[in-house]
DNA sequence: TACTTTACTTGCTTTTTGCAAGTAATTATC
DNA sequence: GATAATTACTTGCAAAAAGCAAGTAAAGTA
């Protein structure tokens, strides 16, 4: 069991002492976006996470209920990462990231996710959310 | 100048390569929502961050545009940091940071504050983007 | 002139990250 | 049925970042 301490009362404090670094936003913007649900994809990112600090993030993700860890339906040697309902709502944070990245930083990103996100927000985050929430059915 | 490496092209990951610490959206938390603008205001915040590590983040942010660093109005020993237009643009994913703890955390929030992102966000975030760009003006 | 305020800087230890290689349980191939 | 490949890690070590205590320097106050 990974165990977090808590700096402070605050919201914002508590989201970032488990969500404050490089990495955890990238491992789930992989699961709502990119579809992605194995160690071995998450490795395959641009970005080139390191094998133990994948590791590590996903277990603390785990840990802290925003994910589960489950054996693959297919092969026994796989394990299929999901989010949980705590994991679906971290959406909006992320959402929010890929605008104020979108506006102020070069950025390569699909245009037609880009105008879904900058025209219709809300219906966007909902369709997401929802996606996550059915792969999490399965 | 403090300069980061763009890890890829992803608007996530780029917001990340700035904001993906346990700090720097306390630094701009203490400014939106506490009216925070000088060095020792923000020691005196309740995560205790160290003076070091708050140096470098004010360097940082101020390197990538996010806010301005100017000698205070009534004395000359003291430095003024004001969000841009770039930070104000920070608000949304400040707020849903607020959102996300403040519903899976045990936190400590204004019952006031809380009711109204909860009730309308987007007249929220754009009542405390005025308020931190009417600041930046004075 | 001495003390305080304000904003750091420095030095040192601890923790986290990054990188390369190794391991172990399945699963696929010959 | 032995051999190789997949999949998901773990380990060891160097480098970077964070944390802590103390020191510095310019400006303001008594």
């Amino acid at each position: 069991m990974k165990e977090l301490k808590q700096r402070s009362a605050c919201p914002v404090s508590t989201s970032l002492d488990i969500f404050g670094d490089k990495w955890t936003f990238l491992i789930l913007r992989d699961m709502v976006f990119a579809g992605k649900s194995t160690y071995g994809e998450f490795l395959l990112s641009a970005e080139k996470i390191a094998t133990n600090v994948l590791a590590d993030r996903l277990a603390v993700l785990e840990s802290q209920g925003i994910l589960t860890k489950t054996v693959a339906a297919d092969k026994k040697s796989k394990f299929t990462y999901r989010l949980t309902g705590k994991g679906v709502d971290t959406v909006p944070i992320i959402v929010e990231l890929v605008l104020w990245g979108s506006r102020h930083c070069p950025t390569d990103i699909a245009t037609d996710l880009l105008a879904e996100l900058r025209t219709d927000k809300g219906t966007a985050v909902e369709k997401y959310q929802k996606l996550a929430r059915e792969k999490s059915l399965i």
